[in-house]
DNA sequence: ATACATGTAATGATAATGATTACAAGTTGT
DNA sequence: ACAACTTGTAATCATTATCATTACATGTAT
């Protein structure tokens, strides 16, 4: 299993706002350097927008950034195009047999801890933000 | 999307073993349980074999552990059932434009914070006994 | 009004998972 | 040796999620 690939490409959107800053991205443009179907970037853009990430208008080409670029971090990114549910990175089986004493606790059990090494994921994503990322870019780009 | 239940078994099954001391756990017993198949059972017994956290023989009914029980972290039994790939928790996605600058650094530049998220949800596993697990359980069923 | 953008729904291909069935291979006791 | 029982493992199927694609409605600007 893995996280699915909305999240590396929400970040490629907002880095491209970024990195292009002074020309006018559309989907079809950024679907371009994705290498993906513009569709499929609308709708990542919708819910970035919905997150209060970017601004996009309906008819007209261009994002902005809704909040200040610095303070956005990958967690933000993460929310925003819900690659995983509230504490639920890890599944639980199921369907424990009623009448196992075992199979009924394992559950209540297990899932506090499952909490547990899901926020530390989540508290890291907090510590990075989207400008780390382009400014690594950028560094490797100037070479 | 969310992390298979194979985890989830795994820890059930190795908290059965301790939990069921007195008794012989085959894997349809263990199937029960959990309440699943108990061709699925064999198949995780399988892998918790492989990482050297069982022992079971073939035609001979019941499991041992086989190390130390209290030694047993999620993190072994996460590995041992193989249900993320190592650094491989995010996907990245797959191909982005070779013509792009941006398209072509994004990958690079991201990867390392995901290793860097992912080895934090890891190491809080690394963190988290089994044997906290059953303790829990214990008391829960005492009460 | 035309051209072009975003918003969004429907469809299809692909992949992973878990359940199930079936059977081979190993062990134990008589 | 044989019968009964167990683990080991492969094949199949239904279900689900994701991503790509197509199509079209809606909004904006010149």
């Amino acid at each position: 299993m893995s996280i699915s690939s909305r999240f590396s490409v929400g970040i490629h959107i907002l880095a491209l706002i970024e990195l292009n800053k002074n020309t006018v991205n559309t989907s079809e443009s950024i679907a371009e350097s994705v290498n993906t179907n513009a569709a499929v970037i609308r709708k990542i853009m919708g819910m970035l927008k919905k997150a209060d990430l970017i601004k996009v208008q309906p008819g007209v080409a261009g994002i902005q950034f809704a909040k200040s670029y610095p303070e956005i971090s990958l967690l933000d990114v993460y929310q925003a195009v819900q690659v995983v549910k509230d504490n639920e990175l890890f599944s639980i089986h199921n369907n424990p047999n009623p009448n196992c004493i075992v199979g009924q606790n394992v559950q209540g059990s297990v899932e506090h801890y499952f909490n547990r090494a899901q926020r530390a994921m989540e508290d890291e994503l907090k510590t990075i933000m989207i400008k780390d990322v382009v400014d690594d870019m950028k560094r490797e780009v100037e070479l």
